[in-house]
DNA sequence: AGATAGCACGAACGGTCGTGCGTTTTGGTA
DNA sequence: TACCAAAACGCACGACCGTTCGTGCTATCT
C-alpha cells in the first residue's frame, strides 16, 4: 500500500487514505445501490442517503465531489457485486451450455433473493436513465453490452462444443433469454412472488431444448460431461 | 349540455366547462405523456411542462389541483391512446390467433413508430413507479393486468378454435410474448434501431409456431379461417 | 347589454435539492 | 507524544420544487 521513496521530495499527486474513510465510502455505496433501486439513481438525494448511513450530508458529499461521481461509483459497486454473485460462479461450469444455464440461474437468484429492494439494480437504473445522455447512461450501457455479450459467448461456445445447433443465431438466443430474465425481474418487483421466476425458467429451458435438438433431423446433443473439444476458444 | 332544473336548489357537484379550457387540458396531457417517457412521471416538473405547452405554471396547475392528479390524468390519456392505437385495431381480427398477432404487431409499431420519445409509456413509467406505493402505481398495475389478460384471452380463444395446442398454458405464452415485447422496447430506446423489433417478432413467431404444432406428433393446426369448431377438450 | 364563472396570470410561500466553505475531530505515523 | 492530513461536521448559498392566492380577462348565458 505505502510507496514512499526516501529521496525527500515526494511528488505531490500522492493521496493518502485512511482506513475509516475507505470503510465509510464502502458503506455509503452499498446503501446508495440499495436506495437507487427504489428511489431511482437520480431521485436519490444526498440528504436521505446521508441519513440512511448515519452521517452528515456534507461529510458524505466530500467523498465524491459531485452527485454524478457518486452515481458512477454506485454503478461500479453494483457491477462488482453482480460480477461476484452472478458472473463469477458461472466460470466453474464445464461447457458453454452449462455456463449459459449458470448465468441464467445466477441472474434469477440475484432477483429472487432480493439482493436489492427494487429488484435488479441494472434493470431499474437503466430504465430510468435510458433517455438521459451522459456518463451515467454510458456506463450502464457498457454494462449491458458486457452482459449480453457474455450470454452470446456462452451460446457460441456451446455451439462449438456441439451442444447447441449451428443454425441458431447466438444474438437471437441471447435476446430471448434476456427477455425472459428482464420480465421475470419486472414482474417479481411488482407481484412479490416467485411465479415470474419459474415462468422465465420454463421459457428458457424450453428454448434451450429446442436449440439443442436441431429443428430438422440432427443428432441430439449430449448434455454435461467434461469433454474438452479441440477448438481452442479465440 | 345544460341541465338546469327550475326547482331552485341545483345540486352542488355541477361543473360547467368551457371549450378552450378543455382544449388546453388536452394539450397539457399530450405533452405530459411525451415528457414523462423521458424525464419520468415523477421527475417531470410543472415548470418544464408549463414551458413546453406555453403557459404559466399556476395556470397549468389549476387544471389538476395536485401533481398526483396530473399524473393520474396523464396515465388515463396514455391509456386511451394505447387503446386506440394497439387494442382497438386488433378487434378486427378473425380469430384468437390473428388477434394475438395483431396485438403483437400493434405493440411493436407503437414502439417503433416513436409514439413517445422515451419508448412505450407504460414500460417507462411503470419501471419508475413499481416500488413507490400509491394511486399512480396502482393505476399502472391495473393497466398491466388488463394488457396481460388481453393476451391470455386471445391465446384461450385461439385454443378453443383449435389454432393453439391445448397443452399450452395461456399465462405462459402470454409471459413469453410480453417478455419479447418488453425487451424490444427497452433495447429500441437505447439503440435507436429496428433490430430488437425484428428479434422480438422472430422470437414470438417461432414460439407461436411451436404452440401451433403440438410438441409430439399431432396434426399441424390450420391457420386463418373463421371455422368455429366444437372441439370438446381432452 | 350585463352578469357570471371558467380560465390564465404573476408573485410569493415553505421546503428540498446539490454544492461550497471554514472548522473541528480523529486516526496513523514520525 | 506530537503532529498533520484525512475525515466528518455545521452552516449557508442559489436554484428549483409543488402549492396557494389575489387579480384581471373573456367566453358564454340570461
Amino acid at each position: 500500500m505505502v510507496d514512499r521513496q526516501p529521496g525527500g521530495t515526494t511528488p505531490p499527486p500522492e493521496r493518502r487514505r485512511r482506513s475509516d474513510g475507505e470503510r465509510s465510502r464502502g458503506a455509503i455505496l452499498d446503501e446508495a445501490a440499495r436506495l437507487a433501486t427504489v428511489e431511482g439513481i437520480g431521485g436519490l438525494s444526498l440528504a436521505r442517503l446521508a441519513e440512511a448511513v448515519g452521517m452528515s450530508k456534507s461529510g458524505l458529499f466530500a467523498h465524491f465531489g459531485s452527485k454524478e461521481e457518486l452515481q458512477l461509483a454506485t454503478i461500479d459497486t453494483a457491477t462488482a457485486l453482480f460480477a461476484d454473485r452472478v458472473v463469477e460462479p458461472s466460470s466453474a461450469a464445464a461447457g458453454g451450455l452449462d455456463r449459459l444455464r449458470a448465468l441464467v440461474e445466477g441472474y434469477l437468484s440475484w432477483v429472487e433473493v432480493d439482493t436489492f429492494p427494487g429488484g435488479c439494480f441494472f434493470a431499474s437504473v437503466l430504465a430510468e436513465m435510458d433517455t438521459q445522455p451522459g456518463a451515467v447512461r454510458d456506463r450502464l450501457v457498457d454494462f449491458l453490452h458486457d452482459w449480453i455479450g457474455r450470454l452470446e459467448d456462452a451460446v457460441r461456445d456451446a455451439q462449438e462444443e456441439g451442444a447447441i445447433d449451428l443454425s441458431e443465431e447466438p444474438a437471437q438466443i441471447a435476446f430471448e433469454i434476456e427477455a425472459a430474465l428482464l420480465l421475470a425481474n419486472a414482474q417479481h418487483v411488482v407481484t412479490r412472488n416467485a411465479e415470474p421466476i419459474v415462468r422465465a425458467r420454463r421459457a428458457i429451458e424450453r428454448r434451450l431444448a429446442a436449440a439443442t435438438a436441431p429443428s430438422r433431423g440432427g443428432r441430439p446433443a449430449r448434455s454435461g460431461g467434461t469433454r474438452r473439444s479441440a477448438t481452442p476458444p479465440k
